[in-house]
DNA sequence: TTGATCAATCAAATTATCTTGATCCAAACA
DNA sequence: TGTTTGGATCAAGATAATTTGATTGATCAA
């Protein structure tokens, strides 16, 4: 995520990757702490592949990121991404 | 709009309205101040029916409210509706 | 090695959202 | 009145997003 100026697009994707229940409940799975995707699936009750999707789609948002340790992979929230949203938002007003 | 407390569903209807490029393009128009449907179409360049279905959503989702004046109807954006995203964002991280 | 586990990805099916053109309704004006 | 204009709405078709189940690749343990 870059900094506090986002393009159109990047707000957009922001926006659309929020706009959805499946993927609030994994950033406020997240806003708790490191989880990983095994850990998430348990959580929210979501088939692997379903939960895949969803980290993808926010992850590619600049929402998440992850790291590998042995073959689990942990998801953080990263919170720039909202603080530029938030920045973007109040710019439009 | 309610003030400053979004639920879930709010905050999501709100993201979603906003998460479409056409859509913003309404909200920036309107950012410089109310707006006739007619002016718009002209203005961003929009088929009548088109225009009509994003304000629905916009209207819908509470970023905006109309009014009508003979047999113009004028909408304006509903600044509130940002605060109180910007808020539920804040809140979030 | 072999087998098991974690997680990404793919193709197909399903569902949701958008677009288009037509129709309808109310306000204004002749 | 009859006609025109501004806009909402509807049904059908087009496009996009999501879900499902299967496959794959990597890591680890036996």
């Amino acid at each position: 995520m870059i900094q506090n100026t986002l393009n159109r697009e990047q707000s957009r994707q922001l926006l659309k990757a929020l706009a959805d229940p499946i993927r609030l409940d994994v950033i406020h799975a997240l806003a708790q702490g490191e989880r990983c995707v095994c850990d998430l699936t348990g959580e929210l009750n979501l088939s692997q592949s379903k939960l895949s999707f969803h980290l993808r789609v926010l992850r590619e948002a600049g929402l998440l990121t992850d790291r590998q340790s042995g073959r689990w992979i942990y998801y953080r929230l990263q919170p720039d991404a909202l603080e530029a949203l938030e920045a973007w938002l109040a710019d439009l007003r």
